[in-house]
DNA sequence: CTGAAAGCGCTTACAG
DNA sequence: CTGAAAGCGCTTACAG
């Protein structure tokens, strides 16, 4: 019904190789021939099929995106970001959303990718080193967004730092009890980044000479709903803290909801800093450290652009790009204010 | 270097013929050979070229989003939904965005989803009737969310009502100069949702005998940073509105923030109402409208599948679901107060 | 500069 | 229940 390359190659009177040589801008055409063999594909509507080029040629044109719970605003950014450059050098992108750890492994026994898509994006997905393996073992060129590892490109941001400088604001401010609002109970997609902030929180009030309390860390699900449920568990401590980091800024946002229902004010009697900075964190009056996360997505996919041009041959070297963040000060964190103390205590 | 049905059909000792119906659960297997197959498949870790398939077949098992902007909050939520329906039944999912006016003419006269999927869901891409039988002469079959029309079965929310329904809260409490934020100011991309949520604006206000003032409405261009814009300039007016209806919750989000830097107390002194029910609006205290959009992108996967069963064949009826929305009162709103006008004025 | 032909890896009548 | 063979629509040496 629809028009194939051997309908062209009729109308315009030569042979299907012609045809193909013609259309894709191939030399070695006479310019009259390429022109009756363009003016003929015009005339019939052809579309090449992309799947017989595929066959012949064992490219697919395609890359895939494999993000846990895009739905979420890093993920959207960050793919967001991928797309346009993939679009731009001509890639189709699938999109595969890995979110649970049931459809995680799913994903990683089947590796559904393979022989649908020239390489993969993947980000965010936490994989051991044996899982890692095993996906390069399929063959398929692969960057990473957010974990890193010898074994391919990637690109990521230094979350310990960050983190790091995100407390030691809170700190300079004179907080001293400072609570963190992290991932699940449990991280059992063990993603890294939690870790790895954790590790900053540590790192920082350690630097400061303050003791770690435990039950100062409170799971936040990385979600607004998580955010709001921690600072009730935080505020109900026997001697709370007057100050927070969320791991994220959807979790932030969770927590001053939860401080506004609760009265208390922000920042007088307590502040909020978050991760991420999010579309929304400037209109939110949101203290943040900011991460480039369009960028990342660019830049994985530049990296696999380039990584799929090297595929065979030379050596692999699998550069890891780790990109700026930076403190935003905004409205949501301020001095420590011990204005609850009972005046003329010591 | 991968292995292919030969390969199998090798070591299982059989023809190609019976792996490919035992690979694919066909009948008239014997329950040996299958298992033999299996085996052998599972050896050779074999996945079957898709691309070889469809070429056989004419099927792709994939289908596409075609998505203006899709870092916008509506959009990622909508492909989420079709996604997740899509995928469980074993489909691809290919994002095509198309934002910009350029993207938009290239993807119209080029149709670059022919021969690549089965179906493309459309969101919210406004299209007119020569556009729409354009596609539909392309052959595959088309859902779309947001855009009604005779040609397509569609899935889309009442805007009008539920505009109107938004203003009627604003004016039960007391508002009578409503401003209006809506999209750019030439909607060069020509969305309906615009059109049709100021209509109910429209509506609103004449049933309750209050004229109509161009001035208050302003371009808010679906972003957080048009929705401030548009309230700044609605307080620059000589006579103020004292309430704003935002065709978005983003534009809402970016009206608060305005008021916030100006010092106008929300709802004190001016009252917001958003369009959406964002993730966030909950955790902002935001009185918008819900609509359900995780739901419409899943009802749209559904009418794709079905439509896409009964492709050829019997004459096309084209379903209109229409999702319901409703008002939900935060706390952006409330009573008209004319605390600002001098005292003892009549 | 152009064409005939093989081949990519599947599926699907058609026979048996 | 199974196999031989044609066919899907391209691309790519190989000849000329």
């Amino acid at each position: 019904m629809t028009a194939s390359i051997s309908d062209v190659a009729a109308q315009a009177g030569v042979s299907v190789a012609t045809v193909s040589r013609a259309l894709r801008g191939l030399p070695n055409v006479a310019p009259s021939t390429r022109d009756r063999v363009l003016r003929a594909a015009a005339e019939l509507e052809y579309v090449a099929d992309p799947n017989a080029a595929r066959l012949a040629t064992g490219q697919t044109r395609a890359i895939g995106m494999v993000v846990p719970l895009f739905t979420q605003w890093f993920f959207t950014q960050c793919v967001a970001g991928a797309e346009a450059v993939l679009t731009a050098a001509g890639y189709d992108v699938l999109l595969y959303n890995v979110s649970g750890t049931d459809s995680r492994e799913r994903f990683l026994d089947d590796m559904p990718f393979r022989k649908r898509v020239d390489g993969i994006i993947v980000i965010d997905l936490p994989l051991s080193d044996v899982e890692l393996e095993r996906l390069g073992a399929s063959g398929v060129p692969i960057v990473t967004v957010g974990l890193r590892s010898e074994r391919f490109p990637s690109v990521s941001i230094d979350n310990v730092q960050a983190a790091e400088e995100a407390c030691r604001h809170l700190l300079e401010l004179g907080h001293e009890q400072i609570g963190l609002i992290s991932n699940l109970p449990d991280n059992s997609l063990n993603f890294t980044a939690p870790l790895e902030r954790r590790q900053g929180y540590h790192a920082a009030l350690e630097a400061s000479g303050i003791k770690i309390r435990p039950e100062l860390d409170v799971p936040g699900n990385f979600s607004m709903e998580g955010g709001a449920e921690a600072v009730d568990r935080l505020l109900a401590l026997d001697d709370p803290p007057t100050a927070a980091f969320a791991e994220s800024d959807e979790m932030a946002i969770g927590a001053l909801k939860a401080l506004r229902d609760l009265g208390v004010g922000v920042p007088e009697e307590f502040s909020v800093i978050g991760f991420d900075d999010h579309d929304m964190a400037e209109y939110i009056g949101l203290t943040t450290v900011f991460q480039p996360v369009v960028a990342q997505g660019e830049m994985a996919a530049d990296l696999l652009l380039e990584q799929m041009q090297s595929a065979d041959g030379e050596a692999r070297h699998a550069p890891q790009v780790v990109m700026p963040t930076r403190l935003i000060v905004r409205t949501t964190t301020g001095r420590h204010n011990p204005v609850r103390e009972p005046v003329g205590s010591p």
